[in-house]
DNA sequence: ATTCAGATTTAGAATGATTCTAAAAAGGAG
DNA sequence: CTCCTTTTTAGAATCATTCTAAATCTGAAT
């Protein structure tokens, strides 16, 4: 575990947002400007691998950093990118694995919005 | 609806494969070997556009096409990329539409899981 | 505290997918 | 056939991400 690690960590865990790796990287840089943004990636990737936070692949935009690791899904402003998690709503999961007869590793539910603040601006 | 634009589509229609933009530019290559990657995006957004294909965005790999413009769900091997239709999976649109007060544009379902042929591959 | 092997960081290049640009060519309404 | 618009082409550019190789750091064993 190193200072960068650490500090990855912190900033994903310290935050409700679902910042992209340029976020982080930002951030980063406040506290050590040193760090160069394939060690984001790297640390980004490491914490993913070992399940202590959640890479979020989204249709249209970069990946998201999330720190909830239980399942849930995700609620995306096509206009900002703004993510929201979506809770209660019912994982086919079950309903797929039995249907199929496979053994699903993953499952990703996206839906796509415009959020409240993009309407408005739209006038 | 120039001749690129109707290959294309035809293309994308003759095939129950889920195929990258690279696939279908080497597919059309066969019949019209000098057209390019940018003319086969260019038509690949041009027809999601008008609704006549839909663009598949999935995580770990390039976007794929589908012919099949209802909505539907999908099934990613993570080895190959192989892509299936999921039929049948209950739809939380309307849940989420409801308990957030939100309209939908769109919604992504990808279950991930690693095909059979794949996983014999493994031994 | 010192050493050393292995993991990590850095800087920058490389990659893959996709989009953009500007000029040439094609489409189609009249 | 003519003019205007749209599309194609070729290639550069962009974005997100990964890779490479050399320098540095970490942690375990001395």
């Amino acid at each position: 575990m190193t200072k960068q690690r650490a500090l990855i960590l912190r900033l994903v865990r310290g935050s409700c947002a679902h910042k992209t790796a340029e976020q982080i990287w930002q951030a980063a840089k406040a506290e050590m400007p040193s760090i160069v943004m394939a060690t984001v990636y790297n640390n980004l990737n490491a914490l993913a691998e070992a399940g202590e936070i959640i890479r979020v692949r989204v249709a249209g935009g970069p990946d998201r950093f999330d720190k909830t690791v239980t399942r849930h899904f995700h609620l995306v402003c096509d206009e900002c990118g703004e993510m929201t998690d979506l809770t209660g709503v019912q994982d086919p999961t079950a309903q797929i694995e039995g249907e199929y007869g496979v053994c699903l590793s993953a499952m990703e539910i996206n839906a796509h919005y415009i959020c409240s603040k993009c309407m408005e601006g739209r006038s």
